[in-house]
DNA sequence: AGGACGATTAACT
DNA sequence: GTTAATCGTCCTC
């Protein structure tokens, strides 16, 4: 059985479904909450029409085309911040959605930074919410998860892949649809519910 | 310079 | 099941 030659040519592919049951740590705000991965998505940059990289570089996707180990936060439908993991090397932009997660430290806090959720399983249920759970927000953007001195730190992963691990088409976007590339627990109640992109309309153009 | 759209969520019926 | 909220980003003119 031989590798797809394209998988080596994707590192968030590679990276996404070993990250589920990694564990992220925030002490931003000087306080403490921790969320263990239950869902992700991965975004391969140039190769990905999905991708906020998939156009090439600007001020916004930065951070997605430098040095692996940092957060790419970004800010979406005026109000929300999603977070990501950046995972190509240094020029290539690849990245990993935290998409859903359970809050295994710090849950008081979180409690108060989400009001709205009514059980412990919904803190980190959605990318936002994960987000908002641990702090997150464009002051991080570009923080690095592997030093001991950053207020975002990658604190655990997995030294093998779960053995049991789902995987299906990616959450809310409109392109790319058919690509497999959301990764879950199937048993965390964590998990985020499936929801297709809003569908792409043709602009209409002035008639000639 | 203008406008469509979004890697979403919460609150509705 | 539907829809409002809300604004930065990026494409188009």
């Amino acid at each position: 059985m031989t590798v797809d030659r394209g998988r080596l040519a994707r590192p968030a592919l590679v990276l996404a479904p070993r990250m589920l049951g990694a564990v992220i740590v925030s002490e931003v705000g000087g306080e403490r909450v921790a969320v263990r991965l239950t869902e992700v998505e991965a975004y391969e940059g140039s190769a990905d029409p999905a991708s906020h990289a998939y156009r090439g570089p600007t001020a916004r996707t930065e951070v997605m085309f430098g040095p692996p180990g940092h957060l790419y936060c970004y800010f979406t439908y005026g109000m929300h911040w999603c977070a990501n993991v950046v995972c190509g090397v240094d020029g290539v932009a690849s990245a990993v959605l935290l998409r859903a997660g359970e809050v295994v430290e710090g849950v008081a806090v979180a409690r108060e930074r989400r009001p709205a959720a009514r059980r412990d399983t919904d803190l980190a249920r959605g990318p936002a919410r994960l987000a908002s759970c641990l702090g997150l927000s464009g002051g991080e953007n570009g923080v690095d998860l592997c030093s001991p001195e950053s207020t975002v730190r990658l604190e655990s992963m997995p030294a093998r892949r779960r053995p049991e691990i789902a995987s299906g088409p990616r959450v809310g976007i409109a392109v790319a649809t058919d690509r497999p590339w959301r990764f879950w627990l199937p048993d965390a109640p964590s998990v985020s519910v499936f929801k297709a992109g809003g569908r792409r309309r043709p602009r209409p153009r002035p008639a000639d």
